[in-house]
This record gives structure tokens, sequence and C-alpha cells, in this order.
DNA sequence: TTGTATGCGTTATCAG
DNA sequence: CTGATAACGCATACAA
């Protein structure tokens, strides 16, 4: 089973490996005769042609994009936001020809993980400052573009500007005359989540109450919001959540409970994912397009993109869980 | 901007290139005065660190899998079924400190995407038998397990029993008397979509219809569904959907026509995923769970698991979509 | 503790 | 059309 290499094929023709690279590389340049021999030689051996890493290394860059990711990293396949950026980001990846590489660096690892990656530059998706793996990257001196949080000086930012948009959201809920209001957020929010927080924050009359779950799901969502509802007194009270799958959550309590939405609950989301459209109510939200977000970061990692970096655009979108 | 290399720093700093490959893997190895000295050189120059792919190629194993995919790439990122697979694999790589490594191979760059990819091992995600890709897996004699489809001689292969689950809901909405018999596949759906036809059509009374959608969305099966409600008569009508999300959209668009189910329309999906279980009316599904089989794929590959491949293990959720 | 020699698998270059 | 040489960036084995 031992590896198999131009060498050896070389050897078993009886040509130079020369002649064996060029048989793979460039056919045309063979004669036809010697091509068979070649390829006979090989098949014989079991060989599997040029090894991939030998060609990486004189080639001098890798063809692949890294995805830097943390304990978070099941959300990139389950959380309706993060799947459209990363649909995006893989789409426009195969576009341009390169590969995406989904690296998880968390604890002493990290570093480990990141230093070992084969890859030309790398996305890092909404990580704290201090994350471990960003540094190492940092200290790479890689092509890197980071994903909502954080934006580091003198690295490509991508991602909408969260506080404003908050704000906005915020401002809606004011006006329609909500009296209480609460926010919800999430733990591995990192810099995302507190933007957000704050952007509600900016814009209230009064502190709002903040409730924190254990992950962004729609099942954390509604077991908060459920807490939350067997408590709720008179007032009108709007929950301003970090992210359209928590509000989906709190509608899903707001059901469960048959507490009317939006007369007594105002439920506001973030991001706009598909099903804030179509959910009963339907929900008020900060419209962003992150599928559009993945394409610019390969773009500007690509070096197609070569405009300076400017937030996301967003819009609130106001629906049927407010009024 | 020119690349800096374990040579450089030695010779800024005046030790072996040793030294500095010493300073990098074992620091300990290394006198605190001679550390200081190439530490302050590689910075001084830029220096990352060791090269990514030069440890590769000196390894010999990349510390990559990857992830063969067609045309149906976004569907891994949207689907919930495949999404599911997905978020199995990609934990289960990293718990093994993999790195999954996403390719798509499609056209006639398909074979080189394929053999540039520096990886140690593919999993080939619902591929025609003739997929270019896949054949040129095969000639890199690398290891190679297929999911869903196809079953290649020789090589592992994971999945369900797609007949024999079909065949099993069939006999179920034959048991519940429905009259006619429709069944939705989606085109990109390979020999997985064919071998659920299979299993249906030999479970019913007569030949079902056929109906052929553009894509394994919830859209598609909302507007193929729609127009098979547009001109249904009074005999109960079974769909046997391929997947639970055109399932779903059956139901939508039968929601959206007043047509009762389970009463004049039953409906029965595949794959079970989350939304079948609280959709109104919830749906009559085969369950499998995708997710586990994500994790085993990565576990043959690592070699963790030498059993011989067996089916994934399935059964029938009978819920409000039928009766 | 540090350095030397060598090989990991490939290909550009240039000579024959 | 084919072959010899060198280089891509690194780390193991061994010697000093």
């Amino acid at each position: 089973m031992a590896r198999i290499t131009l060498d050896d094929v070389a050897r078993e023709a009886g040509v130079s490996r020369m002649t064996v690279s060029n048989t793979y590389g460039y056919p045309e340049r063979v004669a036809p005769a010697t091509r068979e021999r070649v390829l006979h030689a090989a098949s014989t051996l079991g060989y599997g042609g040029p090894s991939a890493v030998g060609r990486t290394l004189r080639r001098g860059s890798t063809g692949v994009l890294g995805l830097l990711l943390n304990e978070a990293l099941p959300y990139a396949f389950t959380d309706p936001g993060t799947s459209s950026f990363m649909r995006g980001l893989a789409e426009e990846a195969a576009a341009q020809e390169l590969s995406l590489q989904i690296v998880q660096a968390v604890g002493d690892r990290a570093r480990t993980r990141v230093m070992d990656s084969a890859v030309d530059a790398f996305v890092a998706l909404a990580l704290e400052e201090d994350d471990p793996g960003l540094a190492a990257v940092l200290d790479r001196r890689i092509p890197l573009v980071t994903l909502g949080s954080p934006a580091l000086p003198g690295v490509p930012h991508l991602g909408v500007d969260n506080l404003a948009g908050a704000r906005a959201a915020a401002e809606h809920a004011v006006g329609l005359g909500y009296e209480r209001f609460v926010v919800l957020v999430w733990e591995l929010g990192a810099g995302v989540a507190r933007e957000r927080l704050q952007g509600y924050r900016a814009a209230l009359p009064v502190e709002p109450e903040v409730l924190r779950c254990r992950g962004n799901t729609r099942a954390e969502g509604r077991a908060t919001a459920a807490r939350l509802l067997d408590t709720m007194g008179d007032r009108r009270t709007a929950v301003l959540a970090a992210t359209d799958v928590l509000a989906l959550g709190v509608l899903a309590a707001a059901r469960d409970r048959g507490v009317s939405v939006p007369d007594r609950l105002g439920v506001v989301g973030f991001d706009d994912v598909e099903e804030a459209a179509t959910s009963g109510p339907s929900l008020t939200t900060v419209h962003q397009d992150l599928a559009e977000q993945g394409r610019e970061c390969v773009l500007r990692l690509a070096g197609l993109l070569a405009t300076p970096t400017a937030p996301a655009p967003h819009h609130l979108v106001a629906r049927e869980s407010t009024s």
C-alpha cells in the first residue's frame, strides 16, 4: 500500500520523470507510444496521478479558501442566516474555481489547526476579538476577511451595521407604543449580538430587560419567551430578538400561550431569513442579504473587489408581528 | 510581498534553518537567546511561520477530508436533509481534528478540480454513476465513501435502503385506501430519487403518475402540486414525494387550494426532516438520521469504523398527512 | 544546543 | 520529443 510516485512510474516505464509529468500535464507533448508506455506502467503500479500536495508546493498556491469557525460550527448548517451566508460563500468560491475548507479552531489546538491549514486565505465568521484561531491567522500574515465581528484595523470587514439596524428596529417598536421592552441575545453571538443589543438599547426610552439564550435556536427562543410570558403583566411588551431564529421562537411561545401578537406582544427579529416572511404572523425584522455577503467575501479575497469596505445594506421590514 | 521562508529567517538570524524550524516546532530544544534572535528576525522579515503546504508534503498527509459535490452544491446549505448530513459530517470531522473541504466538480474541469484537491479522502454525495468527478476520485485511488448513490463495487457506501423505505411508505398509503397515486421526484436526485421512485412503484397496485420537479425545493413541490390539484377529480389521491421538502410544498399547495389533507389528499415524504413533525398537518414520512450518516462517513474514512457497510436504519413515521 | 545532509512529489527550464 | 538539473518549503536522522 506504499505511496507510488512519479519516479516509480518513470522507473517502471523506463523514461525520465519529466516525461511522466508531461504525460499527465501536457499529453500532446509526449509521443503517443511513450505516453502509452507511461500510462501502462502507471496502471500496473497503481499510480493515481500527480500528487496534489506536490503540485501545490510547486505552484505556490493552494486554490483553497479557509473558513474559520469556532464552537458555532453547527450553526453553519443549522441556522438559516448562517446557512445563507455559507451558500453564497460556497457558490462564489466554486465559481472562482476555489475550494472552501471548513476549519474549526477551538481550545488549545486552535493555533495548530490554523497553522496547519493549507489555504490561501481565511474568512473568519462572527468571532470574538480575542479568538485564538483568529490570532493565529493574523500571525500567519495570510489574507483575511472578517464577517460580522470583529472589525480589526487593517483587515477587510464585511457585514451590516448592526447598531444602526437594531436602532431602527427599536425605534419602530417604540413608535408603535409598546411600553415594556425585552431584548433576547444568545451567548455565542460574539460582537454581533453585542452590537445589536447596543443598537436596541440606544433607541429605547428605558433600559430593556436582557434575556440570554444558550444558543441561537428557535427552541431556545421559545423556551426563554415562555418563561417571560408566564410572568407578563398588562403592559404591552415588545421583544427585540438578536436574530430571526430567536424571534420565531418567541412567536411560537406566544402561540402556545395564546398571547396575541402584535397587540399584547410585539416581536422584532434581525436578518430577514426566508421564514420571516411566511411565519404566522409574519415577522418584522431587519433585512440583510447574507448570501450576497458570502459572495463578497470570496470576491474580495480573490482580489476582484478592490472597492473599500462598506457596510452591507440593510433596511427594516415591518410585518405583522408589530403594529 | 514576496514569500518569506525558513531560510530567509535563518539567514537573517544567522542560524541554520533547522534552528528556525525547531524554534517553531520544538521551542524548548532551542536556547532561549537563539529563540529570541530567530523570532526577532522572523518578525523583522514578516515571516508568518512554517508553510502549511511544506509541512503537509513532509508529513505525507493533509488532514483534510474532501466532500465531492456537483451542481447540487447549494442544497448542501439550503436543503434541510442535506444540511443535517453536512452538520454531522463537519462536526465529526472537527472532532477527529480534520478539516472538511468542499469541492464542487462539474463540467470539463471536474477532473482537474478533483486531481488538484489536496485531501486524504473523499466523501461523494448523491452522485450519478457516471459523474466525471467521481471517476477522477476513483482514478486517484484515494479512499472514498459514497453516500446515497451510487453504490460502487469495492467502495464503502452509506445510506438508507431507499427502495425498502419507499415501499413501506407506499404500502402504508395503499392500505389507507387512496385510489390514485402520484409520485414527485426531482431532477438532480440521481440514484436516490430513482430508487425511491422505484420503491413507490413496487408497492403500488397501479403505475403511478410521475411528476418531475426542477429542484428539490418547497417552491417546486408547491408549484407542481398546484398544477396537479387544479385537475384533480373525485378519487382520493396520494402524493408520494421523493423528499420531505417536496412533500411540504405539496401541503402548502393543498392549503392554498383548500384541499383537505388527509381526506381527499394524502401526502407522504421521505427523510423526516425537523419540520415534518411540526408542519400543519404533520407529515407522514420515512425517518432516517442523516446527521448520523454524516458522522459515520468520517469515522469510516478515519478508519475507526471497520464494520462492514450496512444500510442505515429507517422506519415509517405515520402522521397527520395520511389516514 | 546547533548544524549538515537528505528526501517528501512535483514541474519549469533548458539542453540534447 | 526526451532528459538532466534545480527548486518549491519543510523536518527527520544523525553528526558535531
